[in-house]
DNA sequence: AGGGTGACCTGTCGGC
DNA sequence: TGCCGACAGGTCACCC
């Protein structure tokens, strides 16, 4: 379910309330993909100092150590001080002197994480290998350029693996190649410069702007709050394929890319 | 070494 | 109505 903008518009929901909380209690349900990495009651008594975001992960900085929390494919959280009892599908309930906070996540594919610190070793396999963040000064059109510029693959695909560029789903990847003007099919180190600087700023423009959206609710996405994203009501090309371009009415269409489906106008974007 | 593939898990939808 | 396959917002471990 969620990219960069899902987890983002997440985070911004509730980080200022969970902000300065002390964790009373612990809750795990069914087993997520990867083991919590400490006993729960450790937690307990432990200040959340704030919720920063890297890629699609987000990080709980504690007084001592760090939670990471991914929400992988289906995966929401809930901040509130109400939530009703938990269902069959909540596997982690973090109760906080300020709320509680629950991670809803069907196809288990998201995580919950403890490090002791940053450098630890399985925060390092998580993070170690992210790209550049998006919407962050850090993102340099040179350096990503040159990036494309050293991979043998399609485009669509250097985008998803995101360690050239964090946060881009298959959803934002197809939304910011027809912007750039560019098929998912074309080869990354065959793009001009040019086209290298287009795509830089389709990314920030379309990650920024689904923010600003509170993202994409396509099935069951929502905010902290319970707050549905609209994000998707612009999509140019995801999930419209057999429809009409927006920009020159030529059919969208579908195929497939290391078993994703990626969407495209023929006539808008070129290898 | 980098790039392709399968695996993880549950729910939903379309077709027969 | 029921069953079955395809597919869904991610990404790691493994193979060549």
């Amino acid at each position: 379910m969620p990219e960069l903008p899902e987890v983002e518009v997440t985070r911004q929901s509730f980080a200022h309330r969970i902000a300065r909380s002390r964790i009373v209690s612990v809750t795990l349900g069914k087993p997520l993909r990867w083991p919590l990495g400490c006993p729960p009651s450790d937690l307990v008594g432990r200040t959340v100092l704030g919720v920063r975001r890297r890629g699609k992960y987000l990080l709980f900085d504690l007084d001592r150590g760090l939670l990471l929390v991914h929400l992988g494919m289906s995966g929401s959280l809930s901040f509130a001080n109400d939530l009703p009892p938990a269902g069959v599908h909540d596997h982690f309930e973090l109760l906080t002197t300020t709320g509680m906070l629950r991670l809803h996540d069907p196809r288990r594919f998201g995580a919950v994480v403890f490090a002791p610190g940053e450098q630890a070793p399985m925060a390092k396999k998580l993070l170690g290998r992210l790209g550049m963040e998006p919407l962050a000064g850090e993102f340099d059109p040179l350096l990503f350029a040159r990036g494309l510029k050293a991979r043998r693959a399609c485009i669509k695909q250097v985008l998803l693996a995101g360690e050239l560029v964090v946060g881009v789903g298959n959803i934002y990847a197809s939304e910011a190649l027809f912007q750039a003007g560019i098929r998912p099919t074309a080869q990354a180190s065959g793009l001009s410069r040019a086209r290298a600087d287009r795509l830089h700023g389709a990314v920030r423009d379309v990650l920024g702007r689904a923010v600003e959206r509170g993202g994409s609710t396509l099935r069951d996405f929502s905010n902290a709050d319970g707050a549905a994203g609209h994000y998707q009501l612009e999509a140019m090309v995801y999930g419209r394929d057999g429809q009409a371009c927006r920009v020159c009415g030529s059919t969208i269409k579908s195929i497939r890319q290391g078993q994703r489906s990626s969407f495209f106008c023929h006539t808008c974007q070129r290898n």
